[in-house]
RNA sequence: GUGGCUAUGGCUCAAUGGUAGAGCACCUGGUUGUGGCCCAGGAGGUUGUGGGUUCGAACCCCACUAGCCACCCCA
């Protein structure tokens, strides 16, 4: 065993998943590109507070959730848990306002939330993640959906589900929440204790529960979609008729609550098979109040978080294969210390040529470097010997057919670019 | 934070109370400058850590730690 050790819920992304971090960045750039989402990255640290105040301080990511240590000169701070409360900050302490309504941004990048980990979770992990800042329109809400839906296919994605639900407004909310308190306290002695406590403390969790003695309960009860105001029922009717235009197939699922405060109106959720029961592979919504919270003019949003580990899972799962990694397809090889002169002098001058290239090092035999060629996946190995060096040739060696061409060192370059 | 399962060389695993093994991977060699296959040889483990039981522990017991999975919650 060595004596140094991950951190729990931490991990090395080792080569075999590199091609697939690289696969779904690409497709993430492709897909901001096109629907016109311009990046915003903003610090892994930030003030403890700004997540106190905009995640929510009753919430589990801010209750027990959060890396959070003092600095040197004694600030509070915190490993961001979350994108969102960042670019807000990011907004308002940049005057971003001023610029066209709305903002589209993206961002992609590591967050932390010291979880217990398990399938699909872990205590590090990577977001891609978009916002729409300074519109109300139902329209994007839809929007959003769409780039998520846009990246999932373009990286191959099927099966994917849609859940889509409302949580309501300041208005009509704590309305609901009491409609949910009246039905529930009745039958408060039914209740798993767990469930108890989430009548006390956050009455619309129990929604969420799992428990089994619940489940019966849950079926009678109010549905929040029969409490919206006026407004977040006109907002909720006009989203869902949006996405039937666009033909989105969506289940409306009443129980999808979402763990952070900020929430108002649309809330939805996309899950995919093969993560276990972490499935959810997006989840976002809409966040009317948060950027007033933080100290900005009132700003309506909409957002979505989108879990990247989850993708990798995921398509491994539905066996979707990323492009192989552009490596070198040359290897140049020497016997003696002149020709490695000249095989040093000759790795530069392919790779100022654009020909990926690597040295098999170290004087060893002849045979030992033919074999790191080979190992290299080479398509080609150039060999450079005292013969050669003489004659002011490399020995080229197609790795695949075995066959060998003299080629002069001046024609190198073109040789091999006719045949790579 | 809670629960279940697990912990042996780089990887996958074997050995269930009597001196730690295999496959893969790695290194060297199979004569003079030729890879992949094959053959031969080699290196690599105080069996996660600490304690206990025993004449003797990888194996039994306890604690701790870590991993996996699940709960909670979420991406």
């Amino acid at each position: 065993m060595t004596k140094y050790k991950r951190i729990t819920g931490m991990r090395d992304v080792l080569f075999d998943d590199q091609p697939y971090c690289r696969y779904i960045l690409a497709k993430i750039q492709e897909t901001t590109d096109l629907f016109g989402y311009r990046r915003l990255d903003t610090p892994l640290l930030e003030q403890a507070n700004l997540f106190v105040r905009g995640v929510g301080e009753g919430t589990d990511i801010v209750e027990k959730e959060m890396y959070i240590f003092d600095d040197r000169d004694g600030a509070q701070l915190a490993l961001r848990p979350e994108f969102t409360a960042g670019i807000m900050r990011a907004f308002v302490e940049n005057g971003l306002h001023t610029l066209p309504t709305p903002l589209r941004v993206w961002t992609v990048g590591p967050l932390f939330r010291h979880e217990r980990p398990q399938a699909g979770r872990y205590r590090q992990h990577s977001q891609f993640d978009i916002e729409i800042i300074g519109e109300q329109d139902p329209a994007v809400d839809v929007e959003i959906i769409s780039v998520a839906w846009h990246l999932f296919t373009s990286l191959g994605f099927y099966g994917l589900r849609l859940y889509i639900n409302s949580t309501g407004c300041p208005a009509c909310k704590p309305t609901y929440i009491q409609a949910l308190v009246d039905y529930f306290t009745p039958h408060a002695g039914k209740l798993p204790p767990d469930d108890q406590m989430r009548l006390q403390k956050n009455p619309l969790r129990i929604l969420d529960s799992k428990e089994e003695a619940t489940q019966p309960l849950l079926e009678n009860a109010p549905h929040i979609t029969d409490h919206l105001c006026d407004d977040c029922d006109d907002h909720f009717t006009k989203f869902k008729a949006y996405l039937d235009a666009i033909e989105r197939p969506y289940v409306v699922d009443y129980r999808i609550v979402r763990g952070l405060d900020y929430y108002t109106k649309t809330v939805f959720e996309i899950k995919a098979d093969g993560l276990g029961s972490q499935d959810t592979i997006c989840g976002g919504g809409r966040y009317d109040k948060l950027i007033e919270e933080l100290g900005g003019r009132p700003t309506p949003s909409t957002g979505f978080g989108s879990g990247i580990e989850r993708y990798v899972i995921a398509l491994r799962h539905l066996g979707i294969e990323p492009p192989a990694e552009p490596l070198p397809k040359v290897t140049v090889s020497y016997l003696g210390q002149p020709a490695k002169l000249a095989a040093l002098q000759l790795i530069e001058t392919l790779r100022s040529e654009n020909i990926g290239a690597i040295l098999t090092p170290g004087d060893r035999s002849f045979k030992a470097q033919l074999k790191a060629a080979n190992r290299n996946d080479a398509a080609f190995a150039i060999i450079l010997g005292e013969d050669e060096v003489k004659a002011g040739q490399a020995t080229v060696r197609n790795m695949v057919d075995s066959q060998q061409t003299a080629v002069n060192l001046t024609e190198l370059v073109d040789w091999l670019k006719e045949r790579l």
